[in-house]
RNA sequence: GCUGGCGUAGCUCAGUUGGUAGAGCAGCUGAUUUGUAAUCAGCAGGUCGGGGGUUCGAGUCCCUCCGCCAGCUCCA
C-alpha cells in the first residue's frame, strides 16, 4: 500500500503507508532531514517519527517555521525539567509550554527556594543532558496508567491535569529519565538544543488562580546556534533602550516622584507640549466628526456611582472616597462600604475620585429631554481619571493610577448603532496612521462564557452588542480576533492592541457597547412617534489614555517622533558666535511660520552642538557659518 | 496583593574579607571662536531609598517599611 504525500510546493510522492516524517524528509535531503525539527500533517502539528497511513499535504517544519520553533522550545522545556529533576530531586511539575520567544515550566520545588544565582548550574544541566542526545519518545498510555503513574510520583498537578483528560487520548512523552504528561509535539532528540538560557524566575499562580498556591515559573529561551543566542540577546538589549521610562527621562518628557505617589506620572514642560499636541489633533478630528466638548469634575458623590453600578463593586480598585461630614478620605479601598454598615440604614454620603467619565457624560445627556432628530449626541472630553491599581501592577506610563482618557461617548439609537461604531473605528484607524502604528490588532472582547456573574445587563443585550460590533468592523474589513474573558463588566469592546518593545500587548484605543447604563440612568429620547425609547451608549477613547498611548509611541519610535509631534522641530547651530546674530534672525523666522526651533548659541565647537542635537532627537539641524551668513542660507542637516 | 531581582551624586556605574564614599557624563565658573556626533581647566554636588538592630566601627551583616523592574493575579 502507498500513500500521496502532497508536499508545500504541491508536488506529490508516494510513500509506503505507515512511513514518518523523517523517512519523508531524508527523502527529500539530508540537508532537511538534519534540519527538521516536526511535520505538519494536514494542518496537524506532528513528531517526525509519527507515522503516516493515509494520503497527506505535508510540511516538514524546520527552525525557520513558527511551529518548529514551537515544538523545539517546547521540547527545551521537557530538558530543562529533566534538569531540574536531577538537580533537585521530588521536584512537581505544573505547565511548561513554549511562548512566543522561549519557554517556561512552572515548578513546586516545595520548601526549597530557587534563586537567580541558581540557575546558571540548570543551563549547564541542561547542556549536558542535551549533548546526551536523548530521544523524545511517545508512547499513548491509559488514563488508570497514566494516574498510577503520577501518583507513584506524588505530583499532585499533573493529577489534576488528568482529571480534565479523557482515557484514549493521553500520552507521554519520555527523554533521558524524565517522563511527562504531554500532547506533544517534540522534536526527534535533545541534541539540537544546544544554547539554553534561563532568563528569571517569577511566581505564577497554579492554573492562573490567585486562591491555588503559586508556583516557581523559571523563563528560559535556546537556540540550535551560538551565534543566535546572541543575536537575542542583543535585542533584548536594545529594546530596552527603548524602554519609555528611560526615553522618557532622557527627553525630559515627564517624571515620578516618590513624594507625589506611585503611579501618579508627572509631566515635564516637553512632555506637556506633546500631550496637547496629540490632544489638539484628535481635537480637530472630533469636531470633523461632529463631537461636542464637555468638561466635568473629578469627583462625583457616591451615589452617581452607585447608580452606575461601579460602587461599591471596584471599590478595591478605587481611591477612598471623601465622606460626608469626615475631615479626610475615611474609606480604605478594599473595604465594602455595605459591609461595614452592618446596620443597614442609610447609605454614606460622599465623594469619589472618578474612576471614568461615563456617570458624567450620562448627566449631561440626562439634564433634558431629547427628540430622535437630536441624536447621535456625541461628547468628548479629555477626561483626567483615578484608579487604585495594585502595586505590583505600576508600570512607567502604560500602567498608572491618575491618566487622561481620550473619552467620549455617542448617544444613539439602535439603528445608528452600526453607523456609530464605523464611524468610531475610522477615527481610530485615523490616529494610529497618523502615528505610523502599522502592527495594531482589532480584538473582539468577549465575555467569559464560564463566568456570566461578573458581568451586568441582560444576555440577550450581550448576544445583539457583540454582534453588533462584529459587524461593525466586519464592514470597515477590519481584521479581527475575538478574544473571551476580555469584555468589560458592562459590554463588549473592540480594542486595539499595540505591543511594545518588549512584545507585551497593550490596549490603546477602545470602542465599547454598552445597554446597560442607559438602562440604569433610564435615559430616553422620544422617537418619532411620540414615544419614549432607550439610547444605546458607544464609549470610545481612540488613544485609550494619553499616558499609555504615549508609553508606546515612545517605544514605538525609540523617541524619534514624527516631525510634528517633535518637541523641537529645528536646532539652529552657529558655527561661532560671530553668526549668532544671524542665527537667531533664522530662528525668529521659522518661529514666525509655525515651527519649534531653538537656538544653540553655546560657546562650543560645531560637532557638539550636532552630537547634543542628536541626542535629543531633534529632527532638522541647521548649520550657519560665515558662508552662510554671507549668502543668507542655512545648511541643512 | 504574590514570587524573584534591584535601590550609592541629576544620569550611567565602581566601592576588596565590615575600617568611615569614588569615576565618567550632566551642572556651574573661566578660557577657547571652532565647519557636521563629545575643546580644555577649575569648582560644586551624596544622612549610600527610610527606620531600627548587631558591632569599637555598617554603603557592606540582620530586621522592617518604601519605591523601582520582570512575571503572576487584576485591569471600569
Amino acid at each position: 500500500m502507498s500513500i500521496q504525500i502532497t508536499l508545500p510546493d504541491g508536488s506529490q510522492r508516494s510513500y509506503p503507508a505507515g512511513t514518518t516524517g523523517m523517512a519523508i524528509a531524508e527523502s527529500i535531503s539530508a540537508g532537511l532531514a538534519r534540519n527538521a525539527l516536526a511535520i505538519r500533517v494536514d494542518g496537524d502539528v506532528q513528531d517526525l517519527a509519527r507515522p503516516i497511513e493515509s494520503d497527506a499535504e505535508v510540511a516538514i517544519l524546520t527552525w525557520r517555521d513558527s511551529d518548529g520553533r514551537m515544538a523545539y522550545w517546547h521540547s527545551s522545556a521537557h530538558l530543562m525539567a529533566e534538569a531540574l529533576e536531577a538537580l533537585y530531586p521530588g521536584v512537581k511539575f505544573g505547565i511548561g509550554p513554549a511562548i512566543e520567544n522561549g519557554f517556561y515550566y512552572d515548578v513546586d520545588l516545595g520548601d526549597r527556594k530557587l534563586h537567580a544565582d541558581d540557575l546558571p548550574a540548570i543551563e549547564a544541566k541542561m547542556k549536558a543532558l542535551a549533548k546526551q542526545n536523548s530521544t523524545f519518545e511517545r508512547r499513548e498510555v491509559s488514563k488508570a496508567e497514566a494516574i498510577a503513574y503520577f501518583q507513584e510520583k506524588g505530583d499532585e498537578y499533573k493529577l489534576e491535569l488528568l482529571d480534565g483528560l479523557e482515557d484514549g487520548s493521553i500520552t507521554f512523552y519520555q527523554q533521558g529519565d524524565f517522563v511527562d504528561l504531554c500532547r506533544g509535539p517534540h522534536i526527534p532528540s535533545t541534541k539540537p538544543i544546544k544554547y539554553p538560557k534561563l532568563l528569571n524566575i517569577a511566581g505564577a499562580y497554579w492554573r492562573g488562580d490567585e486562591s491555588r498556591p503559586q508556583l516557581t515559573r523559571i523563563y528560559g529561551i535556546a537556540f540550535p546556534k551560538k551565534s543566535e543566542l546572541d543575536d537575542y540577546l542583543e535585542n533584548l538589549e536594545l529594546a530596552r533602550q527603548r524602554d519609555h521610562r528611560k526615553l522618557g527621562r532622557e527627553l525630559d518628557l515627564f517624571m515620578f516622584s516618590d513624594k507625589v505617589g506611585p503611579g501618579l506620572p508627572t509631566w515635564l514642560p516637553k512632555g506637556a507640549k506633546l500631550r496637547q499636541r496629540l490632544i489638539d489633533f484628535l481635537k480637530a478630528e472630533q469636531q470633523k466628526r461632529g463631537y461636542d466638548p464637555v468638561v466635568t469634575p473629578h469627583i462625583g458623590r457616591l451615589d452617581l456611582f452607585r447608580t452606575s453600578g461601579h460602587y461599591p463593586y471596584y471599590s478595591d480598585s478605587q481611591f477612598p472616597a471623601m465622606l460626608e461630614g469626615q475631615p479626610s478620605p475615611s474609606v480604605p479601598h478594599g473595604e465594602h462600604p455595605d459591609e461595614r454598615s452592618h446596620s443597614g440604614h442609610e447609605e454614606e454620603q460622599g465623594y469619589l475620585l472618578k474612576p471614568m467619565n461615563c456617570p458624567h457624560h450620562v448627566q449631561v445627556y440626562a439634564r433634558k429631554p431629547h427628540s430622535y432628530r437630536d441624536l447621535p449626541v456625541r461628547l468628548a472630553e479629555f477626561g483626567t481619571v483615578y484608579r487604585y491599581e495594585q502595586s505590583g501592577e505600576l508600570g512607567g506610563l502604560t500602567r498608572v493610577r491618575g491618566f487622561t482618557q481620550d473619552d467620549g461617548h455617542i448617544f444613539c439609537t439602535q439603528a445608528q448603532v452600526k453607523d456609530e461604531f464605523k464611524n468610531v473605528i475610522d477615527l481610530t484607524l485615523t490616529v494610529l496612521s497618523a502615528l505610523s502604528f502599522d502592527h495594531y490588532t482589532a480584538q473582539v472582547s468577549l465575555r467569559d462564557p464560564a463566568n456570566t456573574d461578573k458581568y451586568i445587563g441582560e444576555p440577550h443585550q450581550w448576544d445583539e452588542a457583540e454582534q453588533a460590533i462584529r459587524e461593525a468592523a466586519e464592514e470597515m474589513g477590519l481584521e479581527t480576533v475575538e478574544e473571551e474573558g476580555e469584555a468589560a463588566f458592562y459590554g463588549p469592546k473592540l480594542d486595539f492592541m499595540v505591543k511594545d518593545a518588549l512584545g507585551r500587548a497593550w490596549q490603546l484605543g477602545t470602542v465599547q457597547l454598552d445597554y446597560n447604563l442607559p438602562e440604569r440612568f433610564d435615559l430616553t429620547y422620544i422617537d418619532h412617534n411620540d414615544e419614549r425609547q432607550r439610547p444605546v451608549m458607544i464609549h470610545r477613547a481612540p488613544f485609550g489614555s494619553l499616558e499609555r498611548f504615549i508609553g508606546v509611541l515612545l517605544e514605538h519610535t525609540g523617541g524619534n517622533f514624527p516631525l510634528w509631534l517633535s518637541p523641537v522641530q529645528v536646532k539652529v547651530l552657529p558655527i561661532t558666535d560671530t553668526q549668532n546674530d544671524y542665527a537667531a534672525g533664522v530662528v525668529n523666522q521659522l518661529a514666525a511660520a509655525g515651527l519649534r526651533a531653538e537656538l544653540d548659541d553655546r560657546s562650543e565647537k560645531v560637532g557638539r552642538k550636532i552630537r547634543d542635537a542628536e541626542v535629543e532627537k531633534v529632527p532638522f539641524m541647521l548649520i550657519v557659518g560665515r558662508n552662510e551668513a554671507d549668502a543668507g542660507t542655512v545648511a541643512v542637516r
